[in-house]
RNA sequence: GGUCGCGUAGCUCAAUUGGAUAGAGCAGCAGCCUUCUAAGCUGCCGGUUGUGGGUUCGACUCCCGCCGCGAUCACCA
């Protein structure tokens, strides 16, 4: 890495000039923006205490001693107090030459550390996957891949909620206004019967209590005493209760839901290396509970319920375990996390969820913490903000829900009207065509999601259709067709990527590119130690924007000097594969042609 | 009310974590296809970074006050 010459060579002339003593990472350097000569910048304003000299001239010091002690340099000019410095064309050229070919370029070698465990999706057995889902799934997967990019060994876990008092809700409704309806003879998903049968709860209750207080109940009391919650209820019971009628109609419900869950994630290209049932770990945690009372750690009260008191840590005080003996949320979470300690020891313990939960996490940690689990602080919240649509949050009661589904339903139309209007798919046959419009409109939606930071809240309008134009996943999807139409159209004039390094001049455009390319794997780390998909998403963009540039202004089959085009053809064969690698760690396929 | 987070161009998002003249896309306007894919490229327009102070060589970024928005403070998950 050039980078950490240039810092080490800086730190060493700041401590041979002055008799000082730099370490390396306290060098700031940056890529020299655009707008000034330089591939390298290093701010000299931290150094002037040291130097007691104008920047101007300390920058001058520091520059002649790189130029002497770094080959790779060639030049150098100081403005402001900033030193640019330039890097031969050789070193790019070099770099080019000797990597275009490596399609692991930026990716680190497999570890054989201890696994990262991410958790995400995990949604619940009563409704269907919507937008929420799809910004969660995204970003555990793409941080899984980029994670995995970086070198870590890597487990994908899902942990469905199939089990409470809602799922009951679904399984009331079906045995009182759905009996006899499948999702074969409803010939609807699964998921979708399931999630209709409790809406449907929702709406009688809703005139249950509506009744009662019009007779003069409080609102409270008529929820509470409404004939189906007590139902429900009573139906939980029996489900704890390992009723058998019960446990076989969840099964079955819960069997369609799944279906319909594997459809549309096989759809958005998510699957996991091992799915965790609640029904299975609800009950773990209560003997860490125990322990944790026997311990002191938690107090019981009189009615026998169980607490953490985290008052002395500027929290409040937090329910573990119900005066039935039942466990909560909390509880479970403890187990689980138990649970994947124990079986996997790993380094960290990733939890994508909504930032919502922030408070539960910090929760979360502090009493594993208190429990005397020292790994309580590899377990990291992935933390990410909600998809908020133009009249605020997602409401299922006001109708306001985007359907996963749907939504990439309406964008695969969206793709194949474009794509006709454009005369895209003239020459392709169906499946090709429709493979095609599958893969564009998933890379908008993807792209879309994924170009934001996840920690912040982001806006969808349903009304407008997501772009296809400008900073979008078609954009960049394009960008490579467009390269690999080129590189056949090379082929058939016997002209290829190569391997001689050039030594012609090098345009402008192309250092920029080499440059981008070069900073790949450095991205990659970034974006693994942020947890963070949206760097990978800027990077890819910036690469394919740069890279039209250079299409639309240079000629590269065009061109007389069959050096300097093998030279072109080697460089987008590298953008190409770059392009293809990015996007694929933002699980975004990109096309051959499109 | 307590706690946490957010506020950047008409709209959606960036800004290398304290560095240079705050950048992209969309929308609007004006151009570029008999030549490697026009889902592309070029140019113009658009900003007192919510607001008032402070810290310093330097602030969108850090600190304090105010305004606005959101989340959370469940014996829901």
């Amino acid at each position: 890495m050039i980078e950490t010459t240039i810092r080490n060579h800086a730190a060493q002339a700041i401590n041979v000039l002055y008799s000082a003593n730099v370490a390396p990472e306290h060098v700031i350097i940056q890529k020299t923006r655009k707008d000034f000569e330089g591939d390298f910048t290093i701010n000299i304003f931290p150094f002037l205490k040291i130097s007691r000299e104008k920047p101007d001239v300390t920058a001058e010091k520091i520059g002649n001693y790189l130029l002497e002690q770094v080959p790779e340099l060639e030049n150098f000019n100081i403005i402001k107090g900033f030193l640019n410095i330039v890097v031969g064309d050789s070193f790019w050229t070099g770099f080019l030459s000797e990597k275009y070919r490596d399609k692991m370029f930026g990716k680190q070698e497999k570890s054989s550390g201890r696994p990262v465990v991410i958790e995400f999706s995990s949604p619940n057995t009563n409704k269907p996957l919507h937008l929420g889902h799809i910004r969660n799934n995204l970003i555990g997967w793409s941080v899984a891949e980029i994670l995995k990019a970086n070198g870590n060994v890597v487990m994908k876990v899902n942990l469905v909620n199939d089990r409470g008092i809602h799922i009951c809700k679904s399984m009331l409704a079906w045995e009182k206004w759905f009996r006899d309806t499948s999702p074969d003879s409803a010939n609807t998903k699964g998921d979708k019967l399931v999630g209709e049968c409790y809406v449907r709860f929702d709406q009688e209750l809703k005139k249950e209590v509506a009744v009662l207080i019009e007779g003069g109940m409080s609102k409270d009391d008529a929820e509470k005493s409404a004939p189906l919650m007590a139902e429900a209820q009573e139906m939980l019971q029996k489900w704890e209760d390992n009723d058998t009628s019960v446990r076989e109609l969840w099964s079955t419900m819960n069997a369609w839901v799944y279906q319909g869950f594997d459809l549309t994630y096989d759809r958005l290209g998510i699957a996991f290396d091992k799915v965790y049932y609640e029904s299975d770990t609800y009950l773990l945690g209560k003997q860490i509970v125990q322990e944790g009372l026997k311990m002191g750690v938690l107090f019981q009260e009189e009615d026998g319920s169980i607490w953490a008191d985290m008052t002395g840590d500027g929290l409040d005080k937090k329910i573990l375990q119900r005066a039935d003996g039942t466990s909560v949320y909390m509880t479970q979470d403890i187990g689980t996390a138990q649970l994947r300690y124990d079986e996997y020891q790993p380094q960290k313990l990733l939890y994508v969820v909504g930032n919502e939960q922030n408070y539960h996490f910090d929760v979360l940690k502090l009493i594993l913490d208190k429990l005397g689990r020292k790994w309580a602080e590899d377990i990291v919240h992935v933390s990410y903000g909600m998809v908020e649509l133009p009249h605020g949050k997602m409401k299922s009661r006001e109708g306001t829900v985007v359907d996963a589904d749907e939504l990439m339903d309406d964008m695969y139309q969206t793709a194949e009207s474009m794509a006709v209007e454009l005369g895209k798919a003239d020459d392709l046959n169906k499946d090709e065509a429709s493979q095609l419009f599958e893969m564009i409109s998933l890379g908008a939606l993807k792209y879309f999601i994924l170009r934001v930071d996840p920690k912040k809240n982001m806006l969808f309008n349903p009304e407008e259709s997501i772009d296809f134009n400008g900073h979008t996943g078609p954009f960049i999807q394009y960008t490579h067709a467009r390269i690999q139409s080129l590189l056949k159209k090379a082929g058939s004039r016997e002209l290829k990527p190569g391997d001689g390094i050039f030594t012609g001049d090098v345009h402008a455009k192309e250092k920029e590119i080499i440059k981008l390319l070069y900073s790949y794997p450095e991205v990659i780390k970034e974006a693994a130690s942020q947890y963070s998909p949206s760097a990978v998403a800027a990077f890819v963009y910036d690469l394919a924007r740069e890279y039209n540039q250079f299409y639309q202004e240079i000629s590269i089959l065009r061109e007389e000097d069959p050096a300097k085009a093998v030279f072109r053809l080697s460089l987008s064969y590298f953008t190409a594969s770059v392009i293809n690698s990015a996007m694929e760690l933002l699980g975004i396929h990109v096309p051959e042609k499109m």
